[in-house]
RNA sequence: GCCGGUGUGGCUCAGUGGCAGAGCAGCGCACUCGUAAUGCGCAGGUCAACGGUUCAAAUCCGUUCACCGGCUCCA
């Protein structure tokens, strides 16, 4: 006698074993879009056969957890599908994503986007057929024996720590797979390959490259198109695309990785500095600026030429060998040290907009994501041991400010710990680590641990900010450091009247201020908000007579300090509106004989449309009502 | 750096071995205009660079560079 429970149904069933899909048939619970089942709080195959009860419930494609089942079983649908098409095809690994899945196959000769079709068409041709899907365990030993030809397979059963495995077997294809799976093919529909690209075999460089296929399933035609029209759509919103369309900034051969900033861009720019500085100056911090180009042997007493000399660019000055800073931290050391510290000047918090240079390798330059020269909104804080929880809060909490509350960004933290390649002692590593991890924990920040991602001189706390498709970037971070201050000497005397080494912590809020534009032109999909935009009021003469009056309102304009500009060509009203409304410009103010009697403006918003006419008070009043972090 | 793809005027793109094209932008002329593209005309390209094959190369081959999608690495 077998009981199965759902929620408040039950039934018995007079037999020692069965499948859960009987199961849930005996319950009244099957239906097509079923795909798996929940027993017990496993996920198992609907034909796994079970010889006593439980609590069972039905999986389907349009849950979280059945989403992913279905585009890992469409992974392997895949894999059967290129095994056809190419014989020989050794696999490695192929799971489920966010948004998708992909699979690492190990193909004789190359597999191009081109050739996606036609590995999709097989993949509708088995689907259609409704290749049976089949779990199968064995032993480590005949898992060996049977993927004895496959050396990735066979490397991944030899690490598994379990005394058998299973196997999944569709058609001509079998796989290693812990599963659970689709009963069989005919149940995956909405599904589309991506895109092609490398990838190392285990995600090691050292390793070979295998070719990754990209591809994605839904469970619903609707959402399959949905998702790619919002992936067309984000390419409308990418930021090299904008930054060339609304004249914000440039990249050239001339200088890879390497961005160019131009007016418009610049205006962005120097107004997210100016409202940096207003924030840190409220917030305590003072700013210094140290030289681009350093002694070697600075670099050298900081640790940089043992642990980051891969990323430094390298110079000369009267044959004496120097280095182009890639981070700020030793020359703020030395501003430290130009005098003697008390405890009382602690926390000193020297702030820089340091330009940094770093070595990136050619593939990963990425637009102002990724370059090669940034802006670092750095600090170097400098504190008594006892006072690193309260500082890490104070700098989480401008964090939060920041991300939340100016910009609305969604964002992850994530504590990064020892890497191997590191400076310091054990001790000093798990103080450290603990006392972000308590301050993370006593503001209830939820965070993801990132196991030997710190800096070599410390570990660290970063935020990561999305980009318009999805990817993540990190911006600012916090970083402790219990290595320099003691290898550049710096000291403070505290209250007892001996000397003691401070505590430093590195940490940027924008992280790079390039990336950080990156983001924020994605974020608004270059419509930004009216503090940011580079051209704030747009200035519409209807006609050439009405040159004049448009030049007072732009003298008006600028001594109220805003950004105006005046579109002077000799083009229809239709066509300046339609112009400035694609320049993404926050207000249009047409002129014509109306508003020049007057003495008034109307008044287009950018988001709203024609608001009609009213007075420069009246406008003014308007513009006051904008959210505005620097007033 | 690695794998795959791409590179034609400022931008978007056609052109698969036989005279380099279109739309938009730009410039000129006309229109003096009321809330998302006025009309006509003109100009603009060493087809990424270098080398090769060919009677002939944007087109085929090779090398390099840059860019795009990933991997690895990172703010």
């Amino acid at each position: 006698m077998l009981v199965f429970r759902h929620n408040d149904k039950s039934c018995e069933i007079d037999k020692d074993s069965l499948t859960l899909h009987d199961a849930l048939k005996a319950l009244g619970l099957d239906s097509k879009k079923v795909i798996a089942a929940d027993f017990n709080g496993e996920h198992s195959d609907l034909s796994r056969t079970v010889t006593s009860g439980g609590e069972i419930s039905p999986i389907t494609a349009d849950t979280p957890e059945g989403l992913e089942i279905l585009r890992h079983s469409t992974a392997h649908l895949m894999a059967q599908a290129v095994l056809r098409l190419y014989p020989g095809t050794h696999f490695g690994v192929g799971p489920a994503i966010k948004d998708g899945f992909y699979y690492d196959i190990d193909v004789a000769g190359t597999i191009t986007e081109e050739d996606l079709p036609k590995i999709e068409a097989e993949m509708r041709r088995i689907a259609g057929a409704g290749e049976k899907v089949a779990r199968e365990d064995m032993t480590k030993d005949d898992a060996l024996k049977f993927f004895a030809d496959d050396p990735y397979k066979t490397e991944l059963i030899t690490d598994i720590d379990a005394p058998s495995v299973s196997v999944y077997k569709q058609g001509e294809y079998a796989d290693l797979c812990r599963g659970p799976h689709v009963p069989d093919a005919s149940k995956i529909h909405n599904f589309k390959l991506l895109s092609i690209a490398g990838a190392y075999w285990r995600g090691d460089e050292h390793n070979k490259m295998l070719t990754r296929i990209y591809g994605t399933a839904f469970a619903t035609p609707d959402e399959l198109k949905e998702y790619l029209r919002r992936m067309e759509e984000a390419k409308l919103r990418d930021h090299r695309k904008l930054g060339r369309d609304l004249d914000l900034f440039s990249l050239h051969e001339e200088g890879p990785g390497f961005p160019f900033f131009h007016p418009k861009g610049m205006a962005i720019m120097n107004t997210l500095i100016d409202f940096w500085r207003r924030e840190h100056v409220k917030r305590g911090y003072t700013e210094i600026k140290t030289p681009q180009i350093l002694d070697r042997e600075l670099w050298i007493r900081s640790g940089h030429w043992d642990h980051y000399r891969e990323n430094m660019y390298l110079t000369e000055i009267d044959e004496k060998p120097y280095a182009i800073k890639p981070m700020n931290c030793p020359g703020s050391l030395l501003v430290y040290k130009t005098q003697l510290r008390s405890y009382r000047d602690l926390p000193m918090r020297l702030a820089e907009l340091g330009l940094v240079h770093r070595h990136e390798r050619s593939g990963v330059l990425h637009g102002l994501m990724r370059v090669r020269c940034f802006t670092q909104d750095d600090s170097h804080t400098y504190i008594e041991p006892t006072k690193i929880k309260e500082e890490v809060l104070q700098i989480m909490d401008l964090d939060k400010y920041v991300y939340t509350n100016v910009f609305g960004f969604k964002y992850t933290v994530e504590l990064s710990t020892r890497p191997e390649d590191s400076m310091g002692t054990d001790e000093q590593w798990e103080a450290a680590e603990s006392a972000l991890r308590d301050a993370l924990e006593s503001t209830n920040t939820p965070y993801t641990v990132n196991p030997g991602d710190g800096a070599f001189y410390g570990p660290k706390i970063d935020f990561h900010l999305e980009d318009c498709i999805g990817r993540t970037w990190q911006c600012g971070t916090i970083q402790l450091d219990f290595q320099l201050p003691g290898r550049f000497d710096a000291t403070y005397i505290g209250e007892d009247g001996a000397e003691h080494t401070p505590v430093l912590i590195h940490r940027v809020v924008f992280g790079s201020i390039e990336r950080f534009m990156g983001i924020l032109i994605e974020h608004y999909a270059g419509a930004f908000p009216f503090w940011l935009a580079p051209v704030q009021v747009k200035i519409i003469p209807i006609a050439g007579d009405h040159m004049n009056y448009a030049r007072e309102l732009y003298d008006t304009f600028m001594s109220w300090g805003l950004r105006p500009e005046i579109d002077s060509r000799e083009e229809k009203l239709g066509r300046k509106i339609r112009d400035a409304q694609l320049q993404k410009v926050p207000y249009m103010l047409v002129v014509g004989d109306k508003e020049k009697e007057a003495h008034t403006v109307g008044v287009r918003k950018r988001s709203e449309g024609d608001l009609g006419s009213m007075s420069l008070e009246e406008f003014r009043e308007l513009l006051s009502k904008e959210f505005n972090p620097i007033h």
